[in-house]
DNA sequence: CTGGGGAGGGGGCCC
DNA sequence: AGGGCCCCCTCCCCA
């Protein structure tokens, strides 16, 4: 399924490219608001899973399914403060910094559950090795971005892109200026100061020593030391302490050489002296191999965000050397080109898109004429949102969002935005808010001219295959083929989790248009579709069709052990249930069919579970012995009935199961009743010895498809003249 | 347990 | 090629 050649280096890949290039978005769990539980446990989206530890916490994120490389997650979600408002009391123990040409330019607080998304569960990585994510800021939002195809139930670790540390880094390079003579008062140390309590060991000390120990660390102490007296009393002590002593043990081990210290030293000697010329002192510390404090800490992500604030990131500042070692193939993107929609507030939702029919909605809606009150559009989330409101209603398509130029930074020059909402922000300004509808690998291959390493340049993005002759374009994950590329497009929605649909009245998203439009329909209360009989009005065919069986007495889903027949076959299932193997006592050892007579089992054994079990004959055969051994006719027979009168057994049951049959479906059963009779008639056979087993599946004895008595050929539903 | 309706998801076909 | 439309299937809820 996967494909396994190694591709798809993203080491030399900016933010920017991130964004431009990522094949998969996927957008949160939207939040219901009767949800007790917190956001930060509600947003977690499908594809991934908490893992809990026995206090009922989160500890950390995991994928439930296969996970592209190349997929984006988020944005990250939090209270905004800026330099100058991050309340006193605030944890910084969840920050994101967001900067704006290089400036500091807000928070992102992710300590806060109920305004914060699952992203704040998770964990740091400790090595390149075992991060599969990479966070990075694309305009003023953190987005995590698979850089490795990310396995069932495996962690998700992020660490920061290049960009993101090397802010960070200058962020501490800024520090230490502001010690010199020469440099002016830093805001950054301005807004430290400010919110260090009296006190600190900062006030105490002369800036000498803070800029020896800035020379180490950097800002980073300052922020121990602020999480120990800023910490709310539920934080884990240990998560702090911990945090602060690794810093302190490590500063004393960074003196040593490496050996001494009986570390491994990093596997790659160019981590320590990035492109970007900082020292990691601690590099040797993340090895994977080695006793983490970091990570015996808590699982959460105080190694992250205390590190963030003001890191010198140790760890991974992805040297350009260094490639990936992803031991699957990028799969190529193959981005959603949504077209940005437009769509009202509230219903009617999709004039000129529903059936243009008038229909009556008046008794649908609520006692205001309206179903739903207007929401106010600045509370939706910046993100997920393919259908901002539009104060005229309608959907409309609008202009794709112009990319910036590559190589642009990857966070533009904006004035500093107290609070974020995309949908305040001008196209040009913010791509990220309504980044779900553009067509990101499009905006990669019209926006570059240069050459670019990764996905989206491959030169055949898709596995082609051809079948009879046509062009069928295949799934990487599934192997799932399809004849239209744009089908193989939808369908990759269901491995990514991508949503791009939402509904902007319950925040519901769907993987296609039409099923949010079908989905809108509940909000609205319109059923376009009318039983003609009784007028009962549906608002899906599917569902008018199911209802239509009631007036024409059909019945297409039979138990083929008590010959009830339903109109749905749901009801099918549920009743099948009542019918345990047990009541069937003569087991086929080679299948795992169960049969309430011996001569069934026989017939059975002779006729359809001997030779090539998977072909569909035998597959019918099978289906039909089954039957037959269900029904009234075989019930008549003793266990000691002749050959003869088995098969006379059989003619019965098929005379009167096929009566009013198509002439089909009569002759079809005429060769499956020949090979029934010339079963019965066959000599005994030995199959314990002479029956193949491999090719048997325990699947094929228990066909629930193999249940429906009409054949598919045949018309479902009579609806004429009624 | 059965039966009816509501809703969502996947995919094919056509424009 | 992408999107719209439609269909089938499945599951859930509830009487």
């Amino acid at each position: 399924m996967k494909l396994d050649s190694a591709q798809g280096d993203m080491s030399g890949w900016r933010e920017m490219d991130f964004a431009l290039n990522c094949t998969y978005i996927v957008p949160d769990q939207l939040s219901d608001p009767s949800f007790s539980l917190p956001k930060a446990m509600t947003s977690i989206p499908r594809n991934l899973t908490f893992e809990y530890n026995t206090d009922n916490e989160v500890t950390g994120v995991f994928s439930k399914e296969y996970i592209p490389q190349g997929t984006r997650f988020g944005p990250l979600q939090g209270d905004i403060y800026t330099k100058d408002n991050v309340p006193n009391q605030a944890n910084r123990k969840y920050f994101w910094r967001i900067y704006n040409g290089g400036q500091l330019q807000n928070f992102i607080d992710g300590y806060d559950v109920h305004r914060s998304n699952w992203m704040r569960y998770v964990n740091p990585a400790r090595s390149p090795v075992e991060q599969n994510l990479v966070a990075c800021q694309n305009s003023q939002d953190i987005y995590f971005y698979t850089i490795r195809p990310v396995e069932p139930n495996q962690e998700l670790l992020v660490w920061y892109s290049q960009e993101f540390a090397q802010r960070l880094c200058s962020q501490q390079a800024d520090i230490k200026q502001m010690y010199s003579p020469s440099s002016d008062e830093d805001q950054e140390l301005e807004y430290t100061k400010q919110h260090l309590p009296k006190q600190t060991w900062l006030n105490d000390r002369t800036k000498e020593e803070v800029k020896e120990e800035m020379d180490e660390d950097g800002e980073e102490k300052i922020d121990v030391e602020m999480l120990e007296r800023d910490t709310p009393p539920d934080t884990p002590d240990d998560q702090i302490m911990d945090f602060s002593k690794k810093v302190e043990k490590e500063e004393e081990m960074s003196d040593k050489d490496p050996e001494d210290r009986g570390v491994i030293p990093s596997p790659q000697p160019e981590h320590k002296e990035s492109s970007l010329g900082l020292n990691h002192p601690f590099l040797p510390d993340h090895h994977p191999a080695l006793p983490s404090p970091h990570r015996n800490l808590p699982l959460h992500l105080h190694g992250l965000y205390g590190h963030r604030e003001g890191l010198v990131s140790s760890y991974p500042l992805y040297p350009q050397s260094r490639p990936f070692q992803s031991p699957y193939q990028l799969l190529p993107p193959y981005g959603p080109q949504y077209p940005r929609l437009l769509l009202p507030s509230y219903s009617p939702p999709f004039p000129g898109v529903l059936p243009s029919r008038s229909l009556q909605y008046s008794r649908y809606l609520g006692t205001d004429g309206l179903p739903y009150p207007p929401i106010s559009q600045p509370n939706l989330l910046p993100v997920s949102l393919p259908f901002p409101s539009s104060p005229q209603g309608g959907l409309k398509e609008l202009t794709p969002n112009v990319s910036p130029p590559r190589g642009a930074p990857a966070t533009p020059e904006l004035s500093p935005l107290p609070k974020r909402d995309s949908r305040q922000q001008s196209p040009e300004q913010s791509p990220s808010g309504c980044e779900e509808a553009m067509n990101l690998s499009l905006a990669m291959t019209k926006g570059s001219t240069a050459p670019r390493n990764g996905p989206g340049h491959k030169s055949l993005p898709y596995p082609l295959k051809k079948q009879n002759g046509k062009i069928k374009y295949e799934c990487n994950i599934c192997s799932k083929t399809f004849g239209q590329l744009s089908n193989l497009k939808v369908h990759l929605r269901v491995h990514s989790g991508e949503r791009p649909f939402q509904c902007n009245l319950c925040k519901k998203s769907f993987t296609q248009l039409a099923h949010l439009q079908k989905h809108h329909l509940v909000h609205t209360g319109e059923k376009p579709h009318e039983c003609q009989v009784c007028h009962k009005r549906f608002s899906s065919t599917s569902n008018l069709k199911t209802h239509l069986r009631l007036h024409s007495g059909e019945k297409p889903y039979q138990c083929k052990l008590c010959s009830t027949k339903f109109t749905q076959y749901i009801h099918l299932k549920l009743h099948r249930r009542l019918h345990s193997s047990r009541d069937r006592p003569y087991h086929c050892q080679l299948c795992a069919q169960f049969f309430f007579h011996r001569f069934s089992l026989r017939i059975h054994q002779r006729s359809c579970c001997l030779a090539n079990s998977n072909a569909p004959v035998n597959i019918h055969m099978k289906e039909m012995v089954e039957r037959f051994d269900a029904s009234q006719e075989a019930d008549t027979l003793t266990e000691a009935a002749s050959a003869l009168q088995v098969e006379e057994a059989v003619e019965r049951w098929l005379a009167r199961t096929l009566e009013g049959e198509g002439k089909e479906d009569q002759r079809e059963a005429t060769i499956l009743l020949k090979g029934l009779t010339a079963a019965i008639n066959a000599p005994s056979v030995p199959t314990a010895q002479s029956a193949p087993t491999s090719h048997h599946s325990p699947s094929l004895a228990y066909q629930e498809r193999a249940s429906v008595v009409h054949l598919h050929k045949r018309a479902m539903v009579k609806t004429e003249g009624q």
